[in-house]
DNA sequence: TTAGAGATGTAATGTTATTACATCAATTGC
DNA sequence: GCAATTGATGTAATAACATTACATCTCTAA
Protein backbone atom coordinates (compact mmCIF):
# COMPACT_ATOMS: atom_id res chain seq x y z
CA UNK A 1 0.00 0.00 0.00
CA UNK A 2 3.18 2.26 0.53
CA UNK A 3 1.46 4.69 2.40
CA UNK A 4 4.10 7.76 2.36
CA UNK A 5 4.89 8.88 5.08
CA UNK A 6 3.93 12.79 5.19
CA UNK A 7 1.16 14.06 7.79
CA UNK A 8 2.04 12.21 10.88
CA UNK A 9 -1.30 12.72 12.68
CA UNK A 10 -1.44 16.51 14.15
CA UNK A 11 -2.77 17.42 17.09
CA UNK A 12 -5.01 20.36 17.26
CA UNK A 13 -2.44 22.64 18.19
CA UNK A 14 0.43 21.49 15.63
CA UNK A 15 -2.52 21.66 13.10
CA UNK A 16 -3.05 24.98 14.16
CA UNK A 17 0.59 26.16 14.34
CA UNK A 18 1.17 24.54 11.21
CA UNK A 19 -1.80 25.95 9.19
CA UNK A 20 -0.50 29.48 10.49
CA UNK A 21 2.63 28.87 9.12
CA UNK A 22 1.34 28.05 5.94
CA UNK A 23 -0.87 31.11 5.50
CA UNK A 24 1.75 33.14 6.28
CA UNK A 25 3.57 34.57 3.32
CA UNK A 26 6.96 35.04 5.11
CA UNK A 27 8.33 33.86 8.05
CA UNK A 28 6.99 34.26 12.01
CA UNK A 29 8.24 34.15 15.33
CA UNK A 30 6.30 32.24 17.56
CA UNK A 31 4.98 35.54 19.57
CA UNK A 32 3.46 36.24 16.23
CA UNK A 33 2.18 32.71 15.73
CA UNK A 34 0.64 33.38 19.38
CA UNK A 35 -0.77 36.33 18.57
CA UNK A 36 -2.58 35.03 14.98
CA UNK A 37 -3.76 31.93 17.37
CA UNK A 38 -5.45 34.08 20.23
CA UNK A 39 -9.30 33.64 18.98
CA UNK A 40 -8.40 30.03 18.82
CA UNK A 41 -7.49 29.80 22.70
CA UNK A 42 -4.18 30.11 22.27
CA UNK A 43 -3.07 31.89 25.76
CA UNK A 44 0.90 31.02 26.07
CA UNK A 45 3.87 30.68 24.27
CA UNK A 46 4.37 27.72 25.33
CA UNK A 47 1.77 26.21 23.44
CA UNK A 48 3.13 27.65 20.33
CA UNK A 49 6.89 26.26 20.97
CA UNK A 50 5.38 22.73 21.85
CA UNK A 51 3.93 22.40 18.55
CA UNK A 52 6.83 24.06 17.13
CA UNK A 53 9.52 21.74 18.31
CA UNK A 54 7.00 18.84 16.99
CA UNK A 55 6.67 20.21 13.72
CA UNK A 56 10.31 21.12 13.29
CA UNK A 57 10.64 17.41 14.40
CA UNK A 58 8.54 16.18 11.45
CA UNK A 59 10.67 18.02 9.15
CA UNK A 60 7.42 20.37 8.50
CA UNK A 61 8.86 23.38 9.70
CA UNK A 62 12.02 25.09 10.10
CA UNK A 63 13.70 27.32 12.09
CA UNK A 64 15.67 29.88 11.28
CA UNK A 65 18.29 30.96 13.58
CA UNK A 66 19.66 34.02 12.35
CA UNK A 67 15.81 35.57 12.89
CA UNK A 68 14.48 33.29 15.27
CA UNK A 69 11.52 32.71 13.25
CA UNK A 70 9.66 29.93 11.64
CA UNK A 71 8.82 28.33 8.48
CA UNK A 72 6.73 26.51 7.31
CA UNK A 73 9.04 23.86 4.79
CA UNK A 74 8.88 24.65 0.99
CA UNK A 75 9.31 20.90 -0.16
CA UNK A 76 7.04 18.66 0.68
CA UNK A 77 7.03 17.02 -2.68
CA UNK A 78 10.11 15.99 -4.41
CA UNK A 79 11.66 14.28 -1.88
CA UNK A 80 15.66 14.02 -2.68
CA UNK A 81 18.58 12.79 -0.55
CA UNK A 82 16.76 10.46 1.20
CA UNK A 83 18.37 11.45 4.49
CA UNK A 84 18.88 11.50 7.97
CA UNK A 85 17.06 14.52 8.95
CA UNK A 86 13.62 15.71 8.44
CA UNK A 87 11.39 13.73 5.78
CA UNK A 88 13.30 12.64 3.25
CA UNK A 89 16.24 15.31 2.70
CA UNK A 90 19.12 16.08 3.43
CA UNK A 91 20.27 19.67 4.91
CA UNK A 92 18.67 22.92 3.41
CA UNK A 93 19.19 26.22 3.18
CA UNK A 94 17.55 29.23 3.26
CA UNK A 95 17.99 32.57 1.12
CA UNK A 96 16.38 35.37 3.45
CA UNK A 97 15.74 38.74 2.24
CA UNK A 98 16.59 41.17 4.06
CA UNK A 99 13.91 44.04 2.51
CA UNK A 100 11.14 42.08 1.39
CA UNK A 101 11.35 39.13 4.24
CA UNK A 102 10.84 36.56 1.57
CA UNK A 103 12.22 33.34 2.18
CA UNK A 104 13.26 31.30 -0.63
CA UNK A 105 14.25 27.50 0.62
CA UNK A 106 16.40 25.19 -1.24
CA UNK A 107 18.78 21.99 -1.36
CA UNK A 108 22.04 21.80 -2.36
CA UNK A 109 23.60 18.34 -2.90
CA UNK A 110 27.18 19.67 -3.53
CA UNK A 111 27.61 22.05 -0.66
CA UNK A 112 26.28 19.22 1.48
CA UNK A 113 28.39 16.77 0.31
CA UNK A 114 31.27 19.31 0.89
CA UNK A 115 30.20 19.89 4.20
CA UNK A 116 29.73 16.19 4.84
CA UNK A 117 32.93 15.50 3.61
CA UNK A 118 34.65 18.14 5.83
CA UNK A 119 32.67 16.81 9.00
CA UNK A 120 34.29 13.66 8.19
CA UNK A 121 37.79 14.28 7.72
CA UNK A 122 37.53 16.03 11.42
CA UNK A 123 35.68 12.96 13.01
CA UNK A 124 32.96 15.48 14.02
CA UNK A 125 29.28 14.03 13.91
CA UNK A 126 26.91 16.39 12.87
CA UNK A 127 23.37 16.56 13.72
CA UNK A 128 21.87 19.11 12.76
CA UNK A 129 23.41 21.72 10.25
CA UNK A 130 22.40 25.54 9.71
CA UNK A 131 22.86 27.03 6.41
CA UNK A 132 20.95 30.90 5.84
CA UNK A 133 21.99 33.47 3.52
CA UNK A 134 21.05 37.24 4.28
CA UNK A 135 20.81 39.20 1.40
CA UNK A 136 18.51 41.00 -1.50
CA UNK A 137 16.44 38.89 -3.52
CA UNK A 138 16.42 39.35 -7.52
CA UNK A 139 13.19 42.08 -7.17
CA UNK A 140 14.26 43.92 -3.95
CA UNK A 141 18.12 44.12 -5.36
CA UNK A 142 17.11 45.65 -8.59
CA UNK B 1 54.26 51.84 4.12
CA UNK B 2 51.65 49.19 3.51
CA UNK B 3 49.99 48.98 6.91
CA UNK B 4 47.73 45.76 7.04
CA UNK B 5 44.61 46.52 8.03
CA UNK B 6 44.52 44.47 11.56
CA UNK B 7 44.05 46.28 14.40
CA UNK B 8 41.54 49.22 14.14
CA UNK B 9 42.17 50.64 16.93
CA UNK B 10 40.18 49.21 19.66
CA UNK B 11 38.07 51.40 22.02
CA UNK B 12 38.39 50.51 25.85
CA UNK B 13 35.38 48.67 26.04
CA UNK B 14 35.85 47.15 22.75
CA UNK B 15 39.22 46.02 24.49
CA UNK B 16 37.75 44.39 27.04
CA UNK B 17 35.08 42.32 25.45
CA UNK B 18 37.84 41.26 22.84
CA UNK B 19 40.31 40.04 25.68
CA UNK B 20 37.01 38.56 27.46
CA UNK B 21 36.41 36.44 24.48
CA UNK B 22 39.58 35.42 23.84
CA UNK B 23 39.89 33.95 27.38
CA UNK B 24 37.24 32.14 26.89
CA UNK B 25 37.37 28.40 26.07
CA UNK B 26 34.32 28.64 23.87
CA UNK B 27 31.64 31.06 22.87
CA UNK B 28 30.17 33.39 26.24
CA UNK B 29 26.88 35.07 25.15
CA UNK B 30 26.89 38.76 25.93
CA UNK B 31 25.57 38.82 29.36
CA UNK B 32 28.30 36.02 30.73
CA UNK B 33 30.54 38.77 28.90
CA UNK B 34 28.83 41.56 30.92
CA UNK B 35 28.96 39.18 34.18
CA UNK B 36 32.58 38.45 33.57
CA UNK B 37 33.98 43.00 32.83
CA UNK B 38 31.61 43.75 36.05
CA UNK B 39 34.79 44.62 38.03
CA UNK B 40 35.75 47.05 34.89
CA UNK B 41 32.97 48.73 35.16
CA UNK B 42 30.44 47.40 32.35
CA UNK B 43 27.06 47.74 34.14
CA UNK B 44 24.48 47.44 31.04
CA UNK B 45 24.31 44.77 28.19
CA UNK B 46 24.59 48.00 25.44
CA UNK B 47 27.93 48.10 26.72
CA UNK B 48 28.57 44.67 25.80
CA UNK B 49 26.13 44.83 22.33
CA UNK B 50 27.75 47.64 21.51
CA UNK B 51 31.40 46.66 21.39
CA UNK B 52 30.27 43.63 19.89
CA UNK B 53 28.21 45.26 16.68
CA UNK B 54 32.18 46.91 16.38
CA UNK B 55 34.06 43.60 16.85
CA UNK B 56 32.16 42.33 14.43
CA UNK B 57 32.47 44.48 11.60
CA UNK B 58 35.99 44.68 12.47
CA UNK B 59 35.62 40.86 11.32
CA UNK B 60 37.44 39.98 14.83
CA UNK B 61 34.30 38.49 16.60
CA UNK B 62 31.80 36.57 15.01
CA UNK B 63 27.88 35.90 16.03
CA UNK B 64 26.61 32.31 16.31
CA UNK B 65 23.65 32.69 15.39
CA UNK B 66 22.44 28.78 16.67
CA UNK B 67 23.41 29.48 20.26
CA UNK B 68 22.95 33.16 20.40
CA UNK B 69 26.74 33.80 21.65
CA UNK B 70 29.82 34.74 20.33
CA UNK B 71 33.29 33.69 19.65
CA UNK B 72 36.90 35.43 19.11
CA UNK B 73 37.97 35.22 14.89
CA UNK B 74 39.97 31.89 15.35
CA UNK B 75 42.16 33.06 12.25
CA UNK B 76 43.65 36.22 11.91
CA UNK B 77 47.03 34.74 10.56
CA UNK B 78 46.55 33.00 7.46
CA UNK B 79 44.16 35.53 5.45
CA UNK B 80 42.57 33.49 2.42
CA UNK B 81 39.92 34.05 0.02
CA UNK B 82 40.50 38.24 0.45
CA UNK B 83 36.71 39.36 0.58
CA UNK B 84 33.75 41.58 0.96
CA UNK B 85 33.51 40.02 4.33
CA UNK B 86 35.57 40.71 7.66
CA UNK B 87 39.34 40.91 7.40
CA UNK B 88 40.36 38.87 4.35
CA UNK B 89 38.19 35.84 4.37
CA UNK B 90 35.09 34.50 2.84
CA UNK B 91 32.44 33.09 4.47
CA UNK B 92 33.34 31.30 7.87
CA UNK B 93 31.59 27.99 9.20
CA UNK B 94 31.65 26.73 12.25
CA UNK B 95 31.11 23.45 13.78
CA UNK B 96 29.77 23.28 17.02
CA UNK B 97 29.90 20.65 20.08
CA UNK B 98 26.88 20.18 21.69
CA UNK B 99 28.73 17.86 24.13
CA UNK B 100 31.87 19.77 25.74
CA UNK B 101 31.14 23.35 23.83
CA UNK B 102 34.28 23.46 21.80
CA UNK B 103 33.57 25.74 18.28
CA UNK B 104 36.71 24.69 15.22
CA UNK B 105 36.03 27.48 12.76
CA UNK B 106 36.42 26.67 9.04
CA UNK B 107 36.27 28.39 5.53
CA UNK B 108 35.82 25.81 2.76
CA UNK B 109 36.37 27.55 -0.59
CA UNK B 110 34.11 24.98 -2.63
CA UNK B 111 30.92 25.45 -0.15
CA UNK B 112 31.62 29.33 -0.22
CA UNK B 113 32.04 29.09 -4.14
CA UNK B 114 29.26 26.42 -4.44
CA UNK B 115 26.70 29.26 -2.38
CA UNK B 116 28.08 32.20 -4.31
CA UNK B 117 26.77 29.92 -7.60
CA UNK B 118 23.66 29.23 -6.23
CA UNK B 119 22.78 32.85 -5.08
CA UNK B 120 24.18 34.06 -8.70
CA UNK B 121 21.95 31.89 -10.50
CA UNK B 122 19.42 33.24 -8.34
CA UNK B 123 19.72 36.68 -8.79
CA UNK B 124 20.19 37.00 -5.17
CA UNK B 125 22.97 39.43 -3.49
CA UNK B 126 23.88 38.13 -0.07
CA UNK B 127 25.46 40.07 2.48
CA UNK B 128 26.06 37.70 5.24
CA UNK B 129 25.89 34.10 5.00
CA UNK B 130 25.95 31.76 8.50
CA UNK B 131 26.76 27.97 8.47
CA UNK B 132 26.58 26.23 11.56
CA UNK B 133 27.20 22.31 12.53
CA UNK B 134 26.10 21.49 15.44
CA UNK B 135 26.66 18.40 16.75
CA UNK B 136 29.75 15.93 18.20
CA UNK B 137 33.58 16.56 17.85
CA UNK B 138 35.87 13.28 17.47
CA UNK B 139 36.48 13.47 21.12
CA UNK B 140 33.01 13.87 22.60
CA UNK B 141 31.58 11.30 19.53
CA UNK B 142 34.33 8.56 20.62
C1' DT C 1 -9.47 0.06 35.83
C1' DT C 2 -5.58 1.39 36.11
C1' DA C 3 -0.84 2.60 34.85
C1' DG C 4 1.72 4.97 31.49
C1' DA C 5 2.56 8.12 27.76
C1' DG C 6 1.69 12.16 25.49
C1' DA C 7 -0.78 16.41 24.95
C1' DT C 8 -2.56 20.55 27.17
C1' DG C 9 -3.28 24.80 30.21
C1' DT C 10 -1.34 28.33 33.03
C1' DA C 11 1.80 31.07 35.64
C1' DA C 12 6.10 32.47 36.54
C1' DT C 13 10.58 33.23 35.32
C1' DG C 14 14.80 33.33 32.66
C1' DT C 15 17.50 34.90 28.71
C1' DT C 16 18.63 37.81 24.84
C1' DA C 17 18.37 42.33 22.57
C1' DT C 18 16.83 47.11 21.67
C1' DT C 19 14.99 51.92 22.32
C1' DA C 20 15.44 56.28 24.27
C1' DC C 21 17.86 59.80 26.13
C1' DA C 22 21.69 62.23 28.37
C1' DT C 23 26.63 63.02 28.43
C1' DC C 24 31.45 63.00 27.15
C1' DA C 25 35.63 63.23 24.14
C1' DA C 26 38.12 63.96 19.90
C1' DT C 27 38.22 66.20 15.42
C1' DT C 28 37.23 69.63 11.99
C1' DG C 29 36.35 74.02 9.98
C1' DC C 30 35.96 78.69 10.76
C1' DG D 1 39.91 79.79 20.37
C1' DC D 2 35.32 77.74 19.74
C1' DA D 3 30.99 76.02 17.65
C1' DA D 4 29.64 71.96 15.05
C1' DT D 5 29.93 67.36 14.04
C1' DT D 6 30.90 62.62 14.92
C1' DG D 7 31.56 58.63 17.59
C1' DA D 8 31.85 56.48 22.16
C1' DT D 9 29.78 56.00 26.65
C1' DG D 10 26.44 55.53 30.72
C1' DT D 11 21.94 54.38 32.42
C1' DA D 12 17.23 53.02 32.67
C1' DA D 13 13.50 51.00 30.81
C1' DT D 14 11.39 47.91 27.90
C1' DA D 15 10.79 44.60 24.21
C1' DA D 16 11.38 40.08 22.22
C1' DC D 17 12.39 35.31 22.62
C1' DA D 18 12.33 30.95 25.32
C1' DT D 19 12.03 27.70 29.29
C1' DT D 20 10.82 25.67 33.93
C1' DA D 21 7.50 23.98 36.95
C1' DC D 22 3.38 22.06 37.99
C1' DA D 23 -1.40 20.61 37.46
C1' DT D 24 -4.76 18.29 34.33
C1' DC D 25 -6.61 15.63 30.84
C1' DT D 26 -7.09 11.90 27.38
C1' DC D 27 -6.04 8.22 25.19
C1' DT D 28 -4.38 3.42 25.00
C1' DA D 29 -2.46 -0.90 26.43
C1' DA D 30 -1.99 -4.26 29.98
Amino acid sequence: MNAPIVNPALTKNQALVFDALNRAEGPMSAYTILDKLRDHGFRAPLQVYRALDKLTEFGMVHRLESLNAFVACAHREHECCGGAQGHGHGTVAFAICESCNQVIEFHDHKVDHQLGDWAKSKGFKPSKTTIEIRGLCEKCAA
